[in-house]
DNA sequence: GATTGGCGGGG
DNA sequence: GTGTACGCCAATC
């Protein structure tokens, strides 16, 4: 027998004659690499009867339910009878052992059809998934294990567990980490794996994660010869030979996460897209299996054995709101959390650098180093968040990366079901979500952004102010309206509604967030006495507060299992409640409440300093209840408010801030992106930032009266008018006839193939009838050839109307500005 | 006013 | 793989 501390990296299964083995692949506590095999968990689900009475007629019926499938033999093992409860109320189910995994959709069916069945749950839980919440095993952390080593078709050697235990709760030390990157032909902007080679792979990584003396990995493979003295470069005969180098590499280098920067949706599925076209097959799963690409509408790359974090989703799942920055391209989002972005280079020359100035590639191989390098660079920052998060929801690495909040709850009040004996509700009906997604309910208290330039503000943040809320009045499904508590309970303040939450029992969800809030306090405690900072500390408390602010809008979200309108109604009731008392109180201190929305107020400071307003926080804070924390955001120097909805309730949030460093922060004007032209994009960049950071509105007007002009003179070049769309779908299954469409018809009858995921320029041009009728394509049209009203009208003026709207030139201003002779009555 | 379709990241 | 993405917005119907 051997025993052996082991950190789970992935987790797989493998069906094995008539059942099924997990494969669990990981490192142990001295840096090997190793596969468990567990052959004694079996699949299973609960089926709930019409009446108790039924069952003992139900048993029987359930056991003799066999089905052949595919060559597998479907059969049910056993079943027993169990107490758990569902929304609240005690019942008694069965509980059906299958054989196989994959025998469960169809078993579910063919129960469901039997008479006194009323339902069938949890028979939608992953398999894998299943064994690490039933075991209480958590990836990452360190586990115990006895067995002995078996003959198992695999890269790494396979031990055979007689006994897993949980040993404790620290992450593997000494990880490899490898981030790719490549960089492949393309001309134009359209990426077609199809047609174009990859050009380059890069590799970054290192052999110890938490070893900063741990050597540097770097290499750049690719296939045009140049003269160099860069060692890190590696020169193959081909394309086909670049592909077969890449398996090497990950053979020699071992890593146990391979890291990349979008690589769910890029570098992952073109490749496996290259290797096809040259029939190698891409078989760097640790038990000989392919990279799999699973296809929903997210795409995934999963790589049996090794886990694949691609470091873009998980930034853009869990942390768009945290960061400063409103766009998600690597070099933005290095800038902000490695304080370096990426390296020079025009991606958009490489292709004629690639075919006509070879010597010039060297940059090229700089420029993909350095991606790989940022990626890994990435990961390291946040491994501390993502482990944390594995730990608490309990799902491998890959799973958690993926997942958006939503289906983080959903996973982490899953794990806890056992510990409560509860059942997981099932997924919403498709109907039911077709309901539910029509249902709206009054949400967080707003104060109209008071349109505007301004100096000095302060922003707040109430970010526990849902968690409390759930935890204090006990908010939850199952204790809605209960019947014991009706004549006595409080009730949520809501006009027009009679809810009340019982104050008996405690709900399944308010007590497991009441044990998140009190968690998070705890970590707080330790923090607060160490003298040094403890970044791990640091990173679980945070996670545990992301978390807990999830569950509101998880209670509200139409395909929850948990979906719960009232609960969520009334989170924001009691919500609305207390942020009016905070806006209150700030009016009687004096400060101009310039904006507030839900969790968070805009206080100008005019006339008061910093501290004034810190002295304001610490006020709120000592008069608040329990865990409720005010919290100050930031100071900005100067800021621009726009209501995006002139006149209407509800206003969405728009607005831009220049921070203290001189960043520009900016909400609710992402709308102008890659659909637009681009002399669109560049009107709107330039007018924020004359405004904020030279705080001249003048010269912002005349910039973009400036341009209009030159629209009108046709002085702009086409290429800044070209819109860029992609194509999504076949052009037949088009119902409406858009812009992009039409021009994708012109491409078409011009002989381009036209397909999903085919990129189409256009111009709109002068001429009667709908914008679609009026595209041209780029080749088409001489320079000048465009609608200047167009442009202006539907590109130019929504781009910026709003900014110039709240500093009180309105729509008609810009667009009779464009007439000379009025221009003097708009500067006063 | 309601519905449809594209966007994000990546070269 | 015992499979679930999301929220926004313009153009068209």
């Amino acid at each position: 027998m051997a025993a052996v501390k082991f950190h789970m990296l992935d987790i797989t299964y493998k069906i094995v004659g008539d059942g099924v083995v997990i494969l669990i692949f990981g490192k142990t506590d001295d840096g090997k690499r190793i596969c468990l095999m567990d052959d004694s968990f079996e699949p299973y689900f609960y089926v709930l009867p019409k009446k108790k009475e039924d069952i003992e007629k139900l048993r029987p019926a359930i056991e003799s339910v066999k089905i052949s499938r595919d060559d597998y033999n479907f059969f049910v093992k056993r079943t027993e009878v169990l107490k758990r409860k569902l929304n609240g109320r005690l019942a008694d189910v069965i509980k059906v052992t299958v054989n196989n995994p994959k025998a469960v959709p169809p078993m579910r069916e063919e129960i469901a059809k039997k008479p006194g069945v009323q339902g069938i749950y949890e028979a939608d839980i992953l398999f894998v998934r299943r064994y690490l919440i039933d075991r209480k095993l958590t990836p990452l952390t360190t586990w115990e294990v006895e067995g002995e080593f078996i003959n198992f078709r695999s890269r790494v050697s396979v031990l055979k567990a007689a006994k897993i235990t949980q040993l404790s709760d620290d992450v593997a030390e000494n990880l490899r980490v490898l981030a790719i990157d490549l960089e492949t032909y393309s001309a134009t902007r359209e990426i077609m794996p199809t047609e174009n080679p990859i050009l380059m792979v890069s590799f970054y990584g290192t052999e110890s994660l938490n070893n900063s003396k741990s050597r540097i990995f770097r290499k750049v493979i690719t296939y045009k010869k140049f003269n160099t003295d860069k060692d890190y470069i590696e020169f193959v005969g081909g394309e086909a030979e670049l592909i077969m180098r890449f398996k090497e590499v990950i053979d020699e280098f071992k890593p146990d996460v391979i890291v990349g920067y979008n690589s769910d949706s890029f570098d992952m599925p073109y490749l496996r897209t290259r290797a096809n076209k040259h029939r190698i097959e891409l078989d760097i799963g640790l038990d000989f299996s392919s990279l799999r690409m699973s296809k929903g509408q997210a795409e995934h790359a999963y790589i049996p054995g090794i886990a694949h974090v691609d470091i873009y989703r998980f930034i853009r799942n869990t942390m768009p709101t945290m960061l400063k920055t409103d766009t998600l391209d690597l070099d933005s989002v290095a800038r902000e959390l490695l304080g370096e972005g990426k390296a020079e280079a025009d991606v958009s020359e490489l292709a004629t650098t690639w075919d006509r100035h070879p010597e010039k590639l060297e940059q090229y191989c700089e420029y993909n180093l350095k991606d790989s390098e940022l990626a890994f660079g990435l990961f390291r920052s946040l491994f501390l968040n993502m482990a944390e998060m594995v730990k608490i929801v309990g799902l491998s690495l890959f799973d958690v990366t993926r997942m958006t909040f939503s289906q983080l709850v959903e996973w982490f009040l899953i794990k806890q079901t056992p510990l409560y004996e509860e059942i997981v509700p099932n997924k919403p009906e498709h109907a039911d979500v077709k309901e539910r997604i029509t249902k709206t309910y009054q949400g967080g208290f707003v104060v109209e952004p008071k349109p505007g330039l301004y100096d000095d503000i302060a922003v707040f943040d109430f970010r526990s102010l849902y968690p409390s809320i759930i935890a204090s009045h006990n908010i939850s499904p199952s204790t809605l309206n209960c019947s014991c508590c009706e004549d006595k309970a409080k009730k949520v303040p809501l006009e027009g509604k009679n809810y009340w939450f019982c104050e008996k029992k405690k709900g399944f969800i308010s007590q497991v967030i009441e044990e998140l809030i009190t968690r998070r306090m705890r970590i707080s405690e330790i923090i607060k006495k160490e003298k040094e900072e403890n970044k791990l500390l640091r990173a679980r408390s945070q996670t545990v507060k992301i978390l807990a602010n999830a569950f509101y809008g998880y209670l509200g979200f139409y395909a929850a299992r948990w979906y719960s309108l009232e609960s969520a109604q009334s989170v924001t009731a009691w919500g609305r409640f207390h942020i009016n008392k905070v806006i209150e109180k700030a009016q009687k201190e004096g400060f101009n409440v310039l904006y507030g929305d839900t969790d968070s107020v805009f206080l100008s400071l005019k006339g008061r300093s910093q501290k004034d307003a810190l002295k304001f926080v610490e006020a709120i804070n000592m008069e608040l209840p329990g865990v409720m924390e005010l919290e100050l955001e930031e100071f900005y120097p100067k800021g621009i408010f726009v209501s995006a909805k002139i006149g209407e309730a509800g206003a969405k949030k728009k607005y831009a801030l220049l921070n203290e460093h001189g960043a520009i922060k900016i909400r609710g004007f992402e709308m102008v992106r890659r659909n637009w032209s681009p002399i669109a994009r560049e009107v709107q960049e330039n007018v924020i930032s004359i405004i904020l950071r030279e705080g001249d509105v003048e010269k912002a007007f005349n910039y973009v009266r400036k341009t209009m002009k030159e629209l009108e003179q046709k002085k702009v070049p086409v290429e800044k008018v070209t819109i860029f769309t992609q194509i999504q779908k076949g052009l037949d299954d088009y119902e409406n006839v858009g812009p992009h469409v039409a021009a994708a018809k012109r491409m078409l009858a011009k002989g381009y193939p036209m397909v999903a995921g085919s990129l189409v320029r256009y111009i709109v041009v002068q001429g009667k009838g709908k914008i679609s009728d009026r595209v041209k394509l780029p080749e088409e049209v001489q320079e000048g050839e465009y609608d200047d009203q167009y442009y202006i009208n539907n590109q130019i003026i929504p781009s910026v109307d709003r900014i110039f709207e709240v500093l009180g030139y309105s729509k008609e201003a810009l667009l009779e500005s464009k007439d000379q002779s009025k221009l003097g009555t708009f500067f006063k």
